[in-house]
DNA sequence: TTGTAAGCGTTATCAC
DNA sequence: GTGATAACGCTTACAA
């Protein structure tokens, strides 16, 4: 079958193909008779208008990109479920680019989005914040970009956070709490701004208990899993920590399975808290502690102020920089019995 | 700034834009000096030609969707990883849609991709398989459809899939061998493909090895957490099984949840094995036994055909459906050690 | 309420 | 090797 166009459509119906163009734009005055008719013919026909003439046209896509380091995280498969939730509402679809935690993707995503593919982009960044002026050519005007979660601190524009300070230090302190004297922070770039802020709760928890910052307790992970086993597994073996803070959630799974190894057990002899959404957190052996971010809620929020920003609004000043609260779920890992 | 388009380039250099148009599409004949004024100008400039414009001509958008019953699963992560990975070389994009298991959103999303949106589609389709007539309205030479795992068997589509049968069939078999005599099989929706399948393996080994196929020990469960939680639940008490086989990540959990609250010991009192590909499977209490199915390359394969479909050749009969194997990996839930 | 026509930013065809 | 010009399929003033 031949590809039917708006013009078939309208020859179809004996019609002009403006008209036949009204009724599928909600808002234009049009006879709600021969609107009727032409949407069952249309039907019929199965024409669906084309996608890239309108958007041509309007000078708008209707979708808005999403832009994680990761995928293979329920953190960000739910912060995506809230932004298609939101996002669907206002009849907007998402386009998914997972970066790797490489800035490079990070920047060739961006730049060949800035050609009117999106119009806009909600976006967590990589761990690598080392360059980033990239962002300094884009024009926020054009295609508005809401961080969250892990942001440049430096880049003018909204972002949605999370209380990560304060979760940082409660965790840190719920270790000490919990009797330990040797508390590492694990965490993967720490001049990055989660990495950073996460690491001054941690610092600040122990400054306040009197406790000093140990040397070695800070470790600098990776991005790849084998290289993390490896990387905590020595540390393990030479610090001897008996409490570990997570920054993020793989070094978790990686501490897990070191401690495996090793034959240290958790919560006996170390007492594991992480960052993570995971649903399954009471299921693992000893059941996860965790800092649970909103993630839902983050990705709602996010789509929110982007859908603002596109529908030509002005935000509110609370709305540059949301701030949400994260909860702390203290379960075996952490010496709840 | 204003934004520049290949007029203003064009311009800029004192070039038409034809000749500016040339130095993008690699082919054309051109002088290599003037193209290389023209990239350095457009990267000064910052131009990027105009995504809508050139898919309006071209008459094809160098996107591809993937569609995905749901997020919150290893597995299809994995199969998103797998699919970018192809697409990539190729100089693809990807569009994720998530039907959260609905056929109705399947269905719209399907339609509203059928308009040039996209070139193609990897899809894992979803449970409910009543009425998925809308397939035969589409076009496949317009709009070919690579179907993985979850299919529509009478649909006439290239498909990549495991061998789940032989999978369910050794599972159970497994479970026969670690002495379970009342195994249970949850399933989603028995009707659909891979259910169905994953069924029929394993009342085959059931009748391989002289058991009855027990009445009430197939449990037809919903998409919905907490309902599964409960169905279950009721289920272990009521039936008392002494194996279960999942035919989905999910169901494990929920079997999981259930056997904690009523303090039925796995692998003690129940054996368990789930179609998985949980990559911390082993951190579970206790370490979920699975069938692997290999993700990653099921989305690789699956893209690797789409490709091969849009770049105008035709499939060979091998490429029309392809199986591929899942790995049995026995941990401590089926009673391993 | 409907039709006419211009134009969105490209690329392809044809001259030169 | 480069430039003019006509599409691609749609939306929207403006005219009828």
């Amino acid at each position: 079958m031949g590809k039917i166009d708006i013009i078939k459509l309208a020859e179809a119906l004996n019609l002009s193909k403006s008209t036949v163009s009204r009724a599928f734009r909600d808002s234009s005055d049009i006879n709600p008779q021969t609107k009727e008719r032409i949407l069952k013919m249309a039907k019929e026909l199965n024409y669906q208008p084309n996608h890239y003439a309108s958007n041509l046209r309007e000078q708008r896509s209707k979708t808005i990109a999403v832009v994680v380091p990761e995928l293979a995280n329920n953190y960000f498969t739910q912060i995506i479920q809230g932004v298609e939730k939101v996002a669907k509402t206002e009849g907007y679809h998402i386009l998914i680019y997972v970066t790797d935690d490489d800035i490079e993707k990070e920047r060739d995503f961006i730049r060949s989005l800035s050609n009117g593919r999106v119009d806009g982009v909600v976006m967590s960044v990589t761990g690598e914040s080392t360059d980033h002026s990239y962002l300094q050519h884009i024009n926020f005007e054009r295609l508005p970009i809401v961080f969250f979660d892990r942001t440049y601190d430096d880049i003018d524009a909204p972002k949605v956070v999370t209380d990560d300070y304060h979760s940082s230090f409660m965790a840190t302190e719920h270790l000490l709490e919990n009797g330990c004297e040797r508390i590492a922070y694990l965490v993967v770039n720490k001049e990055q701004s989660i990495g950073k802020t996460r690491m001054q709760g941690y610092v600040d928890a122990l400054k306040k208990h009197g406790m000093p910052l140990l040397e070695g307790l800070v470790v600098d992970c990776s991005n790849s899993y084998t290289e993390n086993d490896e990387i905590i597994g020595h540390f393990l073996l030479r610090h001897a920590p008996d409490g570990v803070l997570a920054s993020v959630e793989r070094l978790a799974f990686s501490t897990y399975y070191a401690c495996k190894r090793l034959e240290i057990d958790i919560p006996q002899d170390l007492k594991l808290i992480a960052f993570s959404s995971l649903e399954i957190a009471s299921l693992l052996d000893p059941a996860l502690s965790t800092i649970r971010q909103p993630a839902v809620d983050i990705g709602e929020r996010s789509a929110h102020i982007l859908l603002k920003q596109l529908a030509g609004h002005v935000l509110e000043e609370s709305e540059r920089r949301v701030v949400l609260n994260s909860e702390l779920v203290v379960r075996a890992s952490s010496g709840m019995k």
